[in-house]
DNA sequence: GTACCTTTGAAGCAA
DNA sequence: TTGCTTCAAAGGTAC
């Protein structure tokens, strides 16, 4: 079992974030990793159990009598199945040709369990290149995250959670570097984790360092730090080197003109109204203005899934051609089972110093502010859908059945 | 325009 | 303490 550095660096002993059920998870996950790495023979057997998995569970579903103790319930559940057969089995067909599409990709069959996963902390680690004037970026490493390599050269001023992969990278403005002067800060690439409240700056400790030296050795293929040394903080810069960037940031209050929305805090709409730049157009009237009437949401931090999700779902994208997130997600969430512990402490680690930092900069938020924000279907629809009243994007219904799933790896099922 | 799907994990809440 | 529910991301899909 991994010992995770629960202390995480952090002064005050106060950090119980360690999230013990971490611990746990990795107890659980032990033994049905070591299965699940065993049979990981690379992503032909990933679809090809997907899809023979939502196969299984239709017919599993259709010849229900057969399952000890499948009573009424999974009666109705094969009726149902019967009636819209025909009509529901257009999504399976669709994401099998999605599938075999990707198999035929000659970079989907190789090494996706091959290569070494850039970690989300080890992509914390990595510094960007010097945005001097007159200084031309140095090679980058091949990395496959596009996100971590601005087609424009210039550092994207990207909060974390854009360290992580984005499939579909922003093309740069032709004026992108007059936009960029509007930017509050030319701290790329590690700006932006979480910006500060007014009121939380001085809880922060010292200097809230995000991770350097590393806890974790950067990976062979993740040369990224050692291309771009870390940045000097210029003559008579307000903040020390390796300062968390979110002190470097200007308020941090929402919709202030020199703060950068954290993508943890989102308008009401639900989605980012403005990008820093555009944001900066407006008038601190206006901002002022727009700051009162919308009070934004503050999202939950991301936990170690998720983060691995970012990272990894332009690769999953890329390689397998497949553009459905859900069927995306399942092939993550197998690969996840699949990491080994060391892999996975890495993105529990992030997790933890999200949680914590969020903590820090929130303190009074809580998961529950966000109940209700999203308009979710009464449970009774959901339950109706669950027994058969709505099929899902693969055009199978889902059932409470399948939940395991959540539970084992997908390859023991 | 918006909910749903799918995944795992964290957190909240009721019993 | 246990079990259930909601939300976090993502983008195609359905309504």
């Amino acid at each position: 079992m991994p010992q995770l550095d629960s202390g995480g660096g952090s002064a005050g002993g106060g950090d119980d974030l360690g999230a013990p059920d971490e611990l746990l998870a990795f107890q659980d996950e032990g033994e049905e990793q070591d299965k699940s790495r065993d049979s990981a023979a690379g992503p032909e057997r990933d679809l090809a159990e997907l899809k023979s998995s939502l196969v299984n569970e239709s017919e599993g579903a259709a010849g229900g009598a057969g399952v000890p103790g499948a009573g009424a319930e999974a009666e109705v559940r094969a009726e149902a199945l019967g009636r819209e057969h025909a009509s529901q089995r257009h999504f399976p067909d669709k994401l099998s040709e999605s599938l075999e599409d990707g198999l035929k990709a000659p970079e989907c069959a190789s090494g996706m369990y091959k290569e070494t996963v850039y970690s989300a902390f080890n992509l914390l680690m990595h510094y960007p290149p010097p945005s001097g004037a007159g200084q031309h970026p140095q090679p980058q490493p091949q990395l496959h995250n596009k996100a971590s390599q601005p087609p424009h050269g210039v550092p994207q001023l990207s909060p974390l959670y854009e360290h992580f992969s984005s499939p579909h990278p922003t093309p740069a403005p032709a004026d992108i570097s007059q936009k960029q002067v509007h930017r509050p800060l030319q701290t790329p690439d590690l700006s932006g984790f979480y910006s500060l409240t007014s009121g939380s700056m001085g809880q922060l400790p010292h200097t809230v360092s995000w991770p350097s030296p590393p806890l974790y050795p950067l990976s062979p293929s993740c040369g990224y730090r050692q291309h771009f040394p870390a940045p000097t903080a210029a003559p008579g810069a307000p903040y020390p080197r390796f300062t968390h960037p979110s002190l470097m940031l200007g308020s941090g209050v929402p919709g202030h003109p020199a703060a950068i929305p954290h993508p943890a805090i989102v308008p009401p709409s639900g989605k980012q109204e403005l990008q820093p730049y555009d944001r900066s157009l407006k008038t601190q009237a206006e901002a002022k203005v727009e700051k009162e009437v919308k009070k934004p949401t503050i999202k939950k931090p991301l936990n170690a899934f998720m983060l691995y999700m970012k990272e990894m779902r332009a690769k999953v994208i890329a390689e397998c051609t497949l553009k459905e997130s859900a069927a995306i997600n399942q092939i993550l969430g197998r690969r996840w089972h699949a990491l080994s512990r060391e892999e996975q402490a890495k993105y529990y680690e992030l997790a933890r110093k999200e949680r914590q930092l969020h903590m820090q900069l929130y303190p009074g938020w809580s998961a529950r502010d966000n109940y209700g924000k999203k308009k979710r279907r009464s449970r009774e629809k959901h339950q109706e859908s669950n027994t058969g009243g709505k099929r899902n994007a693969f055009g199978t219904y889902p059932e409470k059945a399948a939940a395991p799933a959540q539970f084992l790896p997908m390859t023991v099922l």
